[in-house]
RNA sequence: GUGGGCGUGGCUCAGCAGGUUAGAGCACCGGGUUGUGGCCCCGGAGGUCGUGGGUUCAAGUCCCAUCGCUCACCCCA
């Protein structure tokens, strides 16, 4: 028995980088006034056919889609925003405030052929704004996504575009295909197909010759009609004033179609071919398009596998084991110990025991593998004295500490540092 | 879907041009005088060498197939 293909199991030690992104990126979600929503995994897969576009790649071969019981088709969602607006939507939220400002957590699937950086079901942190069509709201959301990663401790370069509006971009778009119908030699062979049936995707291509010609092919920054060019700049703007550097890259070039205006990627190197660590935009037309108001939105999503392989480069601190061990020699130390393991763990210690009581070297050995704090030692002669050692791991001093009822809170009081990250949760 | 690399004890790997009981490091368990850890020393447990077929007197080592992992392409967080 095994996972399936692109399906991972994240053991201990990995969970905890895990903890570490969702509580850096939770409390950076907080203090910019974003709610957490959660939302259902599976969803009908006109839903993702709608929202994420019916020619695209992730709709047309890399949904886990299939029948339920009753014939009808869903979808394993591929990603947070079509389900996230489903769910605003029928609960009519735009209606308890001007703007939703929304965070979700959790996994999408996609099926792809895994490799470093992706997976069939992988985990993102899903943000979406509602209700605004501000340029300020752009740069907020922005400089938001861009500090988690600085208080991950990570480094992105920001990249921005815009892809203008349904007033502009059929107009750019129409000029794009124009220019490479002229040019059709000068481009790789994936480029010819895409030339036509999607030809901002021709302006992202690696090969030599496609960036060449992409060079000379029509800039959409100068496309863009008055508002989307006044837009785009007030966000840049509004983005120096939060002192969020970036750089326009006017090839950036989205895989969901329902992206407007600005969008938005946080590209590292360190990640193999997979250079976003997360990505968004603008999408001022979805809500609608989902039989929602007319209300725009921008959202983005950040990888958390990503995040976490970013997370793996770095130096990392070692991993703390629990605040105290009892070493048990005998029956009935043993006996005495699990009722005072119960009582420190109430008191709000970490403590561990070993069930089978080995020799004292092998119960010492192991509390320093765990990496533990304290051992408090109880055998027989202790039982009789009513006074046990307690041992500290780090500092090697040992005290007499009487065994009574007071122990636990007397042990507890002994650790007057808590680790700050998990105490503010 | 396409292409490359790789599949040996829990982990990282070594196994030379095919030849006796398949090794190491880490991790794990035990011991180094009777009740004290981290270093060191000694010992122990743990492997159908991914799987199936084939070649051969003999295969972890060669051939074929298959599965899986991995990296890249496509695409994407």
């Amino acid at each position: 028995m095994q996972a399936l293909k692109g399906f991972k199991d994240i053991l201990p030690d990995e969970a905890a980088l895990w903890q570490r992104v969702e509580a850096t990126a939770r409390d950076v979600f907080q203090r910019f006034g974003f709610e957490e929503i959660k939302v259902p995994i599976l969803e009908r897969t006109g839903l993702f056919a709608r929202s994420i576009g019916e020619a695209t790649d992730i709709v047309e071969k890399e949904m886990y889609t299939f029948n339920d019981r009753n014939g009808e088709s869903l979808t394993m969602r591929p990603e947070g925003t079509a389900p996230v607006l489903r769910a605003f939507i029928e609960h009519a939220l735009h209606l308890r405030r001007p703007l939703s400002r929304l965070f979700t957590i959790g996994p999408m699937f996609r099926h792809e052929r895994p490799q470093k950086g992706r997976l069939r079901q992988f985990h993102q942190l899903s943000v979406e704004a509602l209700g605004s069509d501000h340029p300020r709201l752009d740069a907020e959301v922005i400089a938001m996504a861009r500090q988690i990663l600085v208080e991950l401790g990570l480094a992105a370069e920001l990249q921005l575009n815009s892809l203008g509006c349904p007033a502009c971009r059929p107009a750019y778009r129409q000029k794009l295909v124009n220019f490479f119908a002229g040019h059709q030699e000068q481009l790789c062979e994936d480029c010819r197909r895409r030339a036509t049936a999607n030809p901002l995707r021709v302006l992202d291509c690696k090969s030599a010759n496609c960036r060449a010609l992409n060079a000379k092919a029509p800039a959409i920054l100068d496309a863009l009609c008055p508002p989307c060019a006044q837009h785009l700049t007030t966000v840049r703007r509004n983005l120096d004033t939060l002192q969020a550097p970036h750089r326009l890259n006017p090839f950036m070039v989205r895989g969901l179609d329902y992206y407007t205006r600005t969008t938005f990627e946080l590209i590292t190197d360190a990640l193999g071919s997979q250079g976003a660590v997360g990505a968004g935009g603008r999408y001022d037309s979805l809500v609608h398009r989902l039989g929602g108001q007319n209300l725009p939105g921008i959202g983005f999503a950040l990888g958390i596998e990503r995040l976490v392989l970013l997370l793996q480069e770095q130096p990392m601190a070692p991993a703390s084991g629990p605040d105290l061990f009892l070493a048990c020699l005998g029956e009935a130390a043993a006996e005495y110990g699990f009722t005072l393991l119960h009582q420190c763990r109430l008191a709000g210690l970490s403590a561990l025991m070993n069930f089978q009581t080995p020799g004292l070297k092998s119960q010492m050995r192991q509390a320093d593998r765990l990496k533990a704090r304290l051992v408090l030692l109880i055998g027989a002669n202790e039982l009789n004295a009513g006074q046990a050692v307690l041992r500290d791991l780090t500092s090697k001093e040992e005290c007499q500490v009487p065994l009574n009822d007071e122990l636990a809170a007397l042990l507890a009081n002994k650790l007057p540092t808590p680790d700050p990250l998990i105490s503010g949760l």
